[in-house]
DNA sequence: AATGAATGAGAATTCATTCAT
DNA sequence: AATGAATGAATTCTCATTCAT
């Protein structure tokens, strides 16, 4: 049973090693297989087919997201340190995982198919957290209560996405990190109660919120 | 000549079709000769092979980019007005040209051998229109005169290829030309040498300027 | 009239460049007529099919060999030195003529078809030259009458054959002219009436090293 | 193991019968696939391509031919004999193989990149059992220790070479081993310390006749 | 459960031949 | 007569998927 999840679980990664670097089209089964170690029949024992092996990328990948993100938000209190945390791990996460960054941004995303996908909803899902920690803001008064907290969400993921993405497509040449600070404020900023005023907060999350 | 030309013609926009509704190695030659009316065989008469009429489409579009372009110039004096002109002509480029812009800004950017291309050139020349507004500006003093003007260019370009691959990566699903009047302002007031208020333009500029 | 046959003889001389260069299936109408400087289709108004035009080479190259021949053999007296210069010509045509020589020896000689072709029994009939030579020698008694003419006749030619065919797939690296004295005293001493020299086994090892 | 050595030889069985019909680009995969009764597919398991199939050929039948040698060889004394054995078996082989006689003398032989192959080295090394006999011969003083044994190699396989060329360029229409007994008393002669016999331009004569 | 050989549909590309101008 | 654009059959090669062992 452990042996059979381990082996489900390095095709997986072999499928992210190369699917990541090239196309869904340009990668094949027996250059997984190969990486993988196994037999390229053995991976039709966990995976119905390509699309399949493909689809089940984002599954596994966003457990580990979310696990990984309960234990760094441990400890942490205060709903501003908690969305700075987030968005730390958020941008820590892709730094780490450049090859899943590919797939999910520019592959997956593009993909018509894949809206339709079981993995798609299970993705929407999994940012329940971020729901969760503005909920808490506004209640403790931290997080003004005018604003939707879904809006909320969309701002952040959104931003943190379009970074991601116009990282990855750039090829990466620079620290994801640095833009941490930066966007940070931009959030925090937008949303927070205390006045911090005149910053073109409000223009600037129109304009982000409107493209993303 | 006239009647060859056509031809040609018929096969990029096949080729613009079929090319922007998957990827690369996704597209075949045999979709595009159907749609193109023509036999497979034809296109080679036109094109050495699927790579080179790939990256012939950008060339065909530039050219009529830059021609549309001059005309929708034609009359407007002022860099500001020029610069708004530029702004909202690109934007309604690409909304009438979405599967080119899916071809330009989500599989030709990151082609790595796209770059080696003349097409690559080719495209970069094309932008120096932005270029002479910019150095018009400088020269009657409504532009400040303390920004490289290639920097200029980047932060203009950036943020619009920007917006236009947000807008592709998010399924066309609003009105490309909503951001045209947010776009405006943020360029013109970033780039202007009137105070014209402590906007986050700065802050803005530069969050957009690390990220392209 | 003259001009259409000029235009024959181009599109001919073209032929033998591209035909003697790589193999039939290996060269294209095209590239023939890239190299006439004639239209595709043009070709097909003076031959029918490519196989026509291939078959057509000989025909054309075996008048030019006759006719060279016997303006080479004019003024020549006695059968041994006519034998001579036939040998000393059909080297010369040959080493004058490699691409020809390929076409011939190494291509159509291979081809099954060739055999059922006119040009196959035209090529044939223009050896009758050296009958008449063997029979002016057998007349006048120079040359051994207990030989039977076309045994004789395929003998010379057999050797000459042999000696260019060889060389051919040699690489052409060495000169063909070279061999001219030592098969001239072969031929000549193995059909003489008068005693012949000692050359026997030693002379046809070194023949015959020289030539692997 | 056997099985799948099994299905490459049957491969490259059906190859040597095709490409022993026509040229290797007259000749098909699919052609081949046929004749080896299984897919197209399969023989790109096996073989890299089709160049890679071709010139996989005389490895094959090089240690074929070297094997069935060795034993042909066993039991005999002599270097004379041992080299009437080699030539008797050279001509065996080839009239028993004239699919695999076309395609390397008529074919491979010709082709330029043949000679940067690795299966050109592996031919070259496979004479080396003649030199053996030749230097046995020299040492026990039967062949003549004035001539070089490279060049008597050379002598050798030039002249069988060139018979069994003639021989496919002819059709194979007479029975190759009729050539035995006159290449054998030729090289043996050639090479024999005790004096020579009689035969010289005689014989060579008949023996040329014969060939061409 | 795992294998990996076998498959065959499909892709890009070439080129002899035709035919409207 | 000459052209050369258009054709489409044929060819090599790839690869997801299956299935007997």
């Amino acid at each position: 049973m452990s042996k059979k999840a381990a082996k489900r679980e390095s095709i997986l990664q072999a499928a992210i090693e190369v699917f990541g670097h090239g196309s869904f089209k340009n990668s094949s089964i027996s250059e997984i297989a190969r990486r993988a170690d196994v037999a390229e029949g053995t991976i039709y024992q966990y995976f119905k087919n390509k699309e399949d092996l493909f689809f089940s990328i984002p599954v596994e990948k966003t457990v580990e997201f979310c696990e990984e993100l309960d234990l760094h938000l441990q400890g942490i209190t205060g709903a501003f340190n908690k969305i700075r945390k987030f968005i730390w791990y958020y941008l820590y996460f892709f730094k780490t995982n450049p090859g899943y960054g590919r797939i999910l941004m520019l592959e997956m995303r593009v993909t018509r198919s894949f809206v339709k996908t079981k993995t798609y909803n299970f993705l929407r899902k999994s940012t329940s957290r971020i729901l969760e920690i503005i909920r808490e803001g506004q209640d403790d008064g931290t997080i003004r209560k005018d604003v939707n907290i879904y809006v909320l969400r969309q701002l952040i993921l959104g931003v943190l996405e379009h970074i991601v993405t116009r990282w990855l497509l750039k090829g990466e040449k620079y620290d994801l990190m640095e833009c941490y600070e930066d966007i940070s404020r931009l959030v925090i900023d937008g949303i927070s109660i205390s006045g911090r005023v005149e910053m073109g907060g409000g223009s600037s999350a129109i304009y982000l919120n409107k493209l993303e």
